[in-house]
DNA sequence: AATGAATGAGTTTTCATTCAT
DNA sequence: AATGAATGAAAACTCATTCAT
């Protein structure tokens, strides 16, 4: 006599989830307990052991279910734009978006998934491996197009560019100013397609 | 009469602040215990409570310590370099040196002073601003004698430059990879200065 | 659907007071540990804190269902009793019974309630007030009708009859002597309505 | 070569037993540190344990000196005083004026001197019942001069006068009204002597 | 499936007491 | 005699996790 079936279960489970990730990004891992989750969620705080085995693993599910929803986001939003240009303003503006939007998810990301525990080779790390594709392959793109210079390193272009709207989106969010995401993107863009130097002294 | 003098009190008081940046860098702030210090240090856990009022105060010694050193540190490398690109490329080297060499206590620092609660005002928030005013003015001297595109937003060029340097330590953190400082800072000035964009193309 | 019920989990709450007043009253609040109480119930620690949210709240509900208990239990006797000098001794005889039988709970009410942080206009402030009112009612009733001296001031009478009993309690606790509850009670009165005066002398 | 007489050495421990009686009726002997006596001394912590060898002997101190004063004093006023009324009245007044004027000391002696491991038969108890004496003596010459009713029980009296006049004070300190303290023994004593019951009525 | 009562190890913090100097 | 650094044994309280119902 299955009452309830997969369905219901699946959408039991994903309201925990989702009760996780809103108290996590609030008060932060350490800081959250599971009967916050349970009482989010609408449930008892039994019931989450029987969909995670312990609070590290929701914290798991959290960041896998963002890492697949901004990687699907992301490269449907470049693979709409055309043009090495474009999809390097694309991705950027799509990063820049999804920092001001979710910064608490960010932040829980950047504090927590570093110090997961096997991290490496771990299924979270290659999601992250994929998020940092997108970039990758427009860049080998726009090499091979003659757009990108052979001499830049990939890998850095990567840092700066995920690293540096990182720490644009908290010191934004320190000072409360809000983020006119189409304008800083296009100044990023302009920045790292052509650097600080002045055209007079080039 | 004491007997022990201010020094070797100041002196135990060193010991448990870098018991605690050791700590704290390999385990994070929540993660780490008094009894971790204070046996790292050598000390009771009574002790340390001799000397900081509380784990938090702990944290705040090290932060501050740490920040002091680093603003001192670079100020005076970039003071002996003269024209502006040299002054870029030494505050970037040294912040990349600074990085991948105390790479615990930049983790414990982005991920603990953030959340500190009253940072804005505080005297780690200052000390933050110090540390920053460090590359605003080689940009703002940058800028007066040509060098830079009047046009640049400076902020963004803080943010692309702290951030990915961060975001490149912790990369190659995780993967073990050392990092040649001095090539690395090379690279990263070069492309900020340049951006990416293929001259042939430009 | 909770299996087990509000029944239920009222017991455990009493047995948890219960535990706690036999704990206070032996040691002292200062001296009982949260440990204590808990073993005395037969639970875990953590869980007294699921009922109580602190020692000091476990403390309340003690002194709370006690002065409930002997309000309850004095009212009812004096209200039995017929005329004012009956109500008077009544009254006496069951507080000077209840001091007897209860002695670590006076004990406990006299040296911690009083130290209560923001005792004044509280629900124990209110209770102790209402207890003592049973014997200001008397005595108003015993002016009206002409058995008590108009200049004898009630508030005194009070300290006498409570304080007085409180004393003799304590001696006999400490000698380890059995009270002739009737006995004693029927002295006091006689105390506190004719004095010490000799007759003779009067 | 002794530098320190005898001399100093004692004013060095009444130095400690002042600061403890200090401290002990200001916050309550659980909630007195050692460091807080010695501070107030104007000693160190570790010198306090040359002259007792715990903080209970330190309270154990406070109390005796405390009765061994109040003791002298009342002996003294009493043996002043002429006629039994007038003995009578000056105890009842002095201890009254004790207790206005040192409430923090009896509340300290009320609330531990009880609990003292090894009351019965202390020194403390002795002093104790000496000064219990004084009122008993009163009450003896009391009845063999034919002012006091030779059914009256002076253990009792004792009760009601000591136990009355403390819950007399610790009333007036919770609702902080200053006591006329000439008045209220007058008050108290004739109480006592005539008792409440209206000569109307008698 | 679902609950929430129950556990107990772990955390920060305090303080009486000791002892090297 | 005098200091105060140092200890370590608690204590109050929290919370992930388990399990009877």
């Amino acid at each position: 006599m299955p009452r309830i079936g997969a369905e219901r279960l699946a959408h039991r489970k994903n309201d925990i989830v989702a009760a996780a990730r809103a108290v996590f990004t609030e008060r932060g891992y350490e800081k959250t307990t599971m009967i916050d989750i349970a009482r989010q969620a609408g449930v008892s705080d039994g019931l989450a052991y029987r969909y995670f085995a312990s609070k590290r693993d929701l914290l798991q599910a959290v960041l896998d279910e963002f890492y697949a929803r901004i990687i699907a986001h992301n490269e449907e939003c470049v693979g709409r734009a055309i043009g090495f240009a474009a999809r390097l303003e694309t991705l950027i503006r799509e990063h820049v978006r999804l920092l001001v939007e979710d910064t608490g998810l960010v932040r829980l990301f950047i504090t927590e998934v570093r110090s997961l525990e096997g991290y490496q080779g771990s299924h979270t790390h290659e999601l992250n491996r994929r998020y940092a594709s997108i970039l990758t392959d427009i860049l080998v793109e726009g090499m091979e197009q003659g757009f990108v210079d052979p001499s830049v390193d990939g890998r850095l272009v990567r840092d700066m560019v995920f690293g540096g709207i990182e720490h644009l989106a908290w010191r934004r969010i320190l000072s409360g100013q809000p983020v006119d995401v189409e304008e800083v993107a296009a100044s990023i863009t302009n920045l790292l397609l052509h650097g600080i130097k002045s055209n007079a002294q080039g």
